[in-house]
DNA sequence: TGAACGAGCCC
DNA sequence: GTACGCGCTCGTTCA
């Protein structure tokens, strides 16, 4: 018998989509002399970019490979000149298409930035930065371009599509533009392209994100007790732990880059189903940087001690062969981390482990599951797509399920903010400085108390941080909030003055 | 003109 | 024995 999605489940999209309905007519204000002012100026920077490849001696060789048909935006052609006239040697191949016979390769040397990292000449650096800005004109400035339009208030808005009928595991898709996919890790484009959005005028875009969404989900299916232990414990912090772990470090020597790259490439990669084998040359990669030092500690030369250095001291002194084939050779990097990778899931989370095994078999035996938001899953699937999409669908449901209740609320309080998009665990909007308090006390109890009383599955209480930008701002002033005497306060209240002036200009 | 592919961004 | 997953949009290439 397949399983049945249940009534719950299904009145969920249904009333998801309703209240993604709402959302979409609202809309987010953009900023069109700005949009178009920037694209101007990235389209002189992406000239002079190419003008510099050509006067490089590496374009001539280009043209005589390639004649009248050189194009300087060419893949295909810069991984020719680089991985066959150049001489480099590939690293990271493209899948290529479908292939009757499994032996055969059909991908080529890529031409991604991962693939060019190490190639370390000018053109190649150029190349990398001039496909940058092209992406973010052609795609990112391009769309709000093709879709903003203009209201009745002179002021010019996106209204983003969402759907809940596109994804495998249940979350929601976003298109015309993509409102969920704008660019935040790097800081000089995301300070681009974040100024283009902004509140409407006289509101405050705000933000109620899930904190690590996920990784409390995950805990109330698998009832690890060290994992609710840490999505619990506010003091716990599990990425400085695997970092002193991965690499012999004390909890005081771990730094942010560090600990950012443990969190990312050990702690959710590991999470999410990828072995030792691959995280470890990812770590391994990322400690080349110069910001991988231990903090606190100096070499002979009186500078700070590099990761590399301490590891070799430490008796680690190269990554290894990464073969899969062949076991890892001892006083490799590699070695350690399947032995890190033995520790974490056989004896940190156990339970976890256990709870894997015995859900995929589970699924194996039925040929199918059931989310713990209702959703039956029935089909052909990976075993890590069979372990990770109920964790990646339930939490965006929670957001879903608190979301309809915040769009009504708003409508019967007659409040003038507004619910203006959703991207997975958080809740965007635009906030009336009159009601903010209101508003934002409002999405966190509905997002957290109310939430788990309708779903008492949730025994790991998820959480909620808000963040606002300054009257008029955008999307890149977005600033952190913390309670304090029942009203909110940015977090950091020097920062804020510093930057916005006192926050009770904010009204 | 359309399909396939490669590339890069988000959670 | 494993080899994170899910999306959207664009430019290039080729039929």
């Amino acid at each position: 018998m397949p399983l049945t999605t249940t009534f719950e489940a299904n009145r969920l999209l249904l009333e998801g989509s309703l209240a993604l309905s709402e959302i979409e007519g609202v809309g987010v204000r953009v900023d069109r002399e700005y949009v178009k002012k920037t694209i101007e100026d990235v389209g002189h920077t992406i000239r002079a970019l190419h003008a510099d490849m050509q006067k490089d001696p590496v374009f001539a060789r280009m043209r005589r490979r390639f004649g009248d048909k050189t194009k300087l935006s060419s893949a295909d052609q810069v991984a020719k000149l680089v991985f066959e006239d150049l001489g480099y040697t590939p690293v990271v191949m493209t899948e290529g298409g479908e292939s009757e016979d499994p032996n055969e390769r059909r991908g080529r040397a890529s031409a991604s930035a991962k693939a060019l990292e190490h190639v370390d000449i000018p053109f190649v650096k150029n190349y990398l930065l001039a496909q940058k800005y092209t992406k973010l004109v052609t795609t990112y400035l391009g769309n709000i371009m093709q879709e903003m339009v203009q209201h009745a208030d002179g002021d010019w808005y996106v209204h983003p599509s969402y759907n809940l009928n596109t994804v495998v595991t249940f979350r929601s898709s976003c298109n015309n533009p993509n409102y969920q996919n704008i660019y935040k890790r790097d800081p000089a484009f995301a300070a681009i392209m974040r100024k283009a959005y902004r509140s409407r005028r006289e509101f405050q875009l705000g933000e109620c994100d899930y904190s690590s969404a996920e990784v409390k989900v995950a805990a109330n299916y698998t009832l690890d007790p060290t994992a609710m232990r840490e999505a619990m414990d506010p003091k716990a912090d599990p990425h400085r732990e695997a970092a002193c772990k991965l690499l012999h470090l004390r909890p005081e020597q771990v730094n942010k880059y560090i600990r950012n790259t443990v969190k990312a490439a050990w702690v959710f990669a590991q999470f999410y189903g990828d072995y030792y084998l691959s995280c470890a040359r990812n770590i391994w990669f990322q400690l080349q940087s110069p910001n991988a030092v231990v903090e606190g500690a100096t070499d002979a030369a009186g500078k700070p001690l590099h990761v590399l250095e301490h590891l070799k001291a430490k008796g680690i002194k190269e990554l290894g062969d990464c073969d899969p084939e062949q076991r890892p050779r001892p006083g490799t990097f590699e070695a350690h981390a399947q032995q890190v990778e033995e520790w974490y899931w056989g004896v940190k989370y156990p339970i976890h482990t256990q709870w894997k095994r015995d859900w995929y078999n589970e699924y194996l035996r039925r040929g199918g599951f059931m989310m713990k938001t209702g959703f039956a899953v029935n089909g052909v699937y990976k075993r890590n797509e069979v372990i990770n999409s109920p964790i990646q669908g339930s939490s965006f449901h929670c957001l879903l399920k608190a979301m309809i209740r915040i769009v009504k609320l708003f409508k019967k309080y007659k409040f003038k903010s507004r619910v203006i998009g959703e991207v997975h665990d958080s809740l965007n909007l635009d906030i009336h400085p009159s009601e903010r308090d209101d508003v934002i006390n409002l999405c966190r109890d509905s997002m957290t108390t109310w939430l788990v009383k309708q779903w008492p599955w949730l025994v790991v209480p998820p959480q909620v941080e808000p963040e606002c930008c300054p009257v008029d701002g955008s999307w890149y002033d977005l600033a952190a909030l913390k309670e304090q005497d029942g009203i909110w306060v940015p977090a950091d209240a020097d920062k804020w003055a510093a930057k916005y002036g006192d926050w009770s200009l904010q009204s």
